[in-house]
Formats: C-alpha cells, sequence, structure tokens
DNA sequence: GGCTTGTTGCAACATTTTTGCATGAGAAGG
DNA sequence: CCTTCTCATGCAAAAATGTTGCAACAAGCC
C-alpha cells in the first residue's frame, strides 16, 4: 500500500511519522513525549501538526477518545468518510474500509433536508480475541 | 413525547434538566455554571451525573463537540445507537432517528469478525438554513 | 445498633486544547 | 539584491476538559 505525500512541513513529517510508526491510536501528549527528542517541544507544534494532518486526510482523529491513527486507506484523500471499530477491552481500534458502508452512508438522507458532507462513525463492541 | 424515569439521584436530576432546558447541546462546564446556584459546585459532581445519565440512555454525548444532548427518543433505553447531524456553520445539532439506517448499522458486520454492541455515527455538513 | 451500598462534596490534580506573540525561512516581485 | 508577503516555527501561558482520592452522609437491611 503507497503511503500518500503532499508538500508536508517538517513537523507535519515528524508527527505523522510517529502515528505511522506506532500501532496503535496516540494520543496528543503522548505523540509531544514521542517528538521532543526532535525538537518539537510544545503542545502548539503538536495540534497545528495533527490539525493538517487531518485536513489532508493522511491522518483520522477517533473522537471519543481523543487518539490519532493513519489512514492505512490509499483512496481517501480527505477524511470526509471514517469508520472505526473499537474494542472496548483492548482498545484495538481499526479503521473500517466498507465501500457499501460508504456508499449508504455517503448517500443517506435524512427527513430534515440536510445536506452532509462528511460523516464519522465508531463502533464499539469486543474483537475476536477479547470476545473468548 | 414522554421522557423516562428512572430512579435518578438529585444531583442527576438537576443535570438533566439542565440539558432538557437547553435548545442545544451543553459542555460539561457550562452545565457545571448553570447548576451552581442548585447547590452543584464542583466537576465531578457534573461528570459523574453525565456518565449515569448517558449510560441509562436519557442523553447522548456528542463526542467531537464534547457536548450533551437529551435523547428525544423514548424508544431508546440505552444509548447503544445514535446518530446525529451536525451543521459546520450554526452548530444546530439533530438527532436521527431513522429505523432503516440503525438498522443497517445494528446490523453491520466487518471482515473482522467483530461483534459491535454499540455505534455512535456523526454527520456533518450545512443544515437547510444555513445552505442558503 | 452495626453493616453495606451508593451518593455527595470537594480539593487537588491531570489531561487536552487554544491563544497570542515574536521569530525565521522561503517565495514573488520589483 | 532588497523588500514584502506569507506561512511555518517556537514557546509561554492560559483555558477548557476530565479524573482521583478521600471523608462524610444517607438509606436499606439483618
Amino acid at each position: 500500500m503507497k503511503h500518500k505525500q503532499v508538500n508536508l512541513s517538517k513537523n507535519q513529517q515528524i508527527v505523522l511519522e510517529t502515528i505511522r510508526k506506532a500501532k496503535k491510536p496516540l494520543k496528543a501528549y503522548s505523540i509531544l513525549s514521542s517528538v521532543k527528542k526532535k525538537g518539537i517541544n510544545a503542545p502548539p507544534q503538536v495540534y497545528r501538526a495533527l490539525e493538517k494532518l487531518v485536513e489532508i486526510g493522511v491522518i483520522h482523529k477517533i473522537e471519543s477518545k481523543n487518539a490519532f491513527v493513519d489512514c492505512k486507506n490509499s483512496e481517501c484523500e480527505t477524511s470526509k468518510a471514517t469508520a472505526f471499530s473499537i474494542c472496548k477491552k483492548c482498545q484495538k481500534i481499526t479503521e473500517i474500509m466498507n465501500s457499501k458502508l460508504s456508499t449508504y452512508l455517503t448517500n443517506f438522507q435524512d427527513s430534515t433536508g440536510m445536506k452532509y458532507e462528511k460523516y464519522n462513525l465508531e463502533f464499539y463492541g469486543l474483537c475476536k480475541r477479547c470476545k473468548l
């Protein structure tokens, strides 16, 4: 799977690297402490990088966890349609890539006449391993 | 529409009342300042009440906003399946009650074999009024 | 009464996120 | 080559959000 490359600033690259190397979603301060050795010392530098990375879609924010994961889906250029499964026990988080689901949700229309541009869906449950 | 009633403690009732009277989602600290006159003075009292209220399903948390709304749907006894639309401009938030959607999502199965017990979906866009 | 269980109140702390401002590096245009 | 503009940087500080721990209280029950 090929990673997307855009013009990222130095800080953005460092933060993105850190998230990509992690096996699980990272919180902002855990990112901060990881990147201190690389010269990023203060929260705003991390938050600014995260904001940009989310905007261009290379990472996603897990809203219910305040944590960030990299997007494994080379198709999604912006984070307009995201879905995750979250194991309540081991906290494992997986991005759901299911075209039927995304088609369904992207085309979903409610009764209020609102036009949706973006959605985020988070499922909770027990993963295969924890279910035993 | 009838409101659910369970054995709520005093603080839980106060917090729930406050949320029900509000026309929009309330943040925890805004609730706190509203209820100071009623003798709730510190964050834990509010957070504990919120936690319980979410658990029994009478309010929901809008994860991407850290805000709480009361559940208008007398059917939903626990907050196992929630969907909201959020206007990016006016911030108006509406709970989506659509049985097709909830059936679809409740029965959704991804490829990892995980069993979902709960989901939360948040749509973003422009509401009818802001679209003009 | 003594025991348990759950709620309350609160101080203190921890975590997460934002603001504001001064500096610096690089592009665009004269 | 110099100015100007823009955007990224670095950082202090604060604001906003959420948690822990503990002491007290109240209600039920044997």
